[in-house]
DNA sequence: TGTACATCAGTGAACGCGCGTTCACTGATGTAC
DNA sequence: TGTACATCAGTGAACGCGCGTTCACTGATGTAC
């Protein structure tokens, strides 16, 4: 889940780009009450109305880092799950290899520890607009319209042990990872949110095969 | 997982329970740093200095809110788990049971949604000092423990399908939990933390039950 | 039971600093003819 | 290709407000004898 590259952006959206990235890292790490406008510009070497040129209020940063990280996600979740649907027959086995590769990129962040903007934001939701809160639905929902897709297409080949709701189950696929994000930052271990991912594919297996 | 109750405090210990339920609330609706002093002392009807004198600096609220979340939760999981212990006579039902009630306690909290104070800060760290983010493991790894020493004495009686490692699966507990709470926040769908958990125990069940 | 004293649970006023935001401006870059 | 003009990407100085924190204080409650 990459961040576009910098060489072929005008200067403006250069400066942009770092606002943003630093933005995005002081907000994992802290949160975006204590993340000061100043210390963005200290790092980005502009002054305070350069930031305002670009965003003309605190929350505009905000809603751009939630636009452009639900981009890059979609990006590389779209990629990640057509590259396994290409490498697989089976769907099941293209889901949990799409899974397993989604869990990988999840911990690469720009930031020490993984966390992911939506849910860093979702705790904090009680200062944001009716905008912002729709960013972070979107940014959940469009993971869990994929998976489900995916979820459907091996349900209709090999029904599953038990009767289950899919949603439910597209719900599970993004808590793991949610929660394992919450489970390394507490523990402060970067293999937990591949060892989860681990043991619901395994389920997954378990449960479609029968 | 309830507070104690107000009537045999004394009021100064009355009119600190009283800042902690404030705090608590505003946090996990909008994190730490955007919770000022002034709009708790506002709502509980005394002044700054009043606040002082209860909490030096405002992390020491930061911290009692911790400690008091820990007991209170160490309190919580320790009943739960051990009234279930004591319905089932199977190691295997007893953990489902009492799984189950602590999804259905950790919904239950101060605010609308719900939400885990050690996640909300864990997601802050940035804010705090060593002190806070000891805290913060000890609500975690209490839990775990708890559900560790129970999937020990599970695998001793009925091995499992497959070899698992009972350390990640103990966090699998608490993660599902976790990232459930998250995706509630994000969806405001009250049901998610307990729909998780069933799956989660669906999977124990079929896994131990070979 | 009454008095003396200590601690508790606050009040009230003031502080300095850093925050987000505004405004009038300037030099660099891009576009039209 | 050169010139004219418009837009872009900033600068610099100032603003008011709310934040966490300090301090000297007071009245209420608890304790010892």
């Amino acid at each position: 889940m990459s961040v576009p590259d910098g060489k072929t952006l005008s200067r403006g959206a250069r400066t942009r780009e770092v606002l943003l990235d630093l933005a995005q890292s002081a907000i994992l790490e802290k949160g975006y009450a204590a993340t000061s406008i100043e210390e963005l510009i200290a790092a980005a070497r502009i002054t305070k109305s350069g930031f305002f040129h670009h965003f003309p209020e605190k929350i505009d940063l905000g809603k751009a880092l939630l636009r452009r990280d639900n981009a890059i996600i979609a990006d590389g979740f779209g990629k990640i799950f057509a590259g396994a649907d290409a490498a697989h027959d089976d769907p099941l086995e293209a889901l949990c290899a799409g899974l397993e590769a989604y869990a990988k990129a999840s911990i690469v962040s720009p930031t020490p520890r993984p966390g992911c903007l939506a849910a860093a934001f979702s705790y904090q939701e009680g200062l944001f607009d009716e905008e912002i809160r729709a960013l972070i639905f979107e940014s959940y929902d469009m993971r869990r319209r994929q998976i489900r897709a995916r979820l459907e297409r091996i349900a209709a080949t090999r029904p599953p042990r038990a009767p289950i709701d899919l949603d439910t189950l597209a719900d599970t696929a993004i808590a793991v990872v949610q929660g394992a994000i919450v489970v390394d930052r507490v523990r402060d271990n970067e293999g937990v949110v591949a060892q989860q991912m681990a043991i619901f594919i395994a389920f997954l297996r378990a449960f479609f095969r029968g």
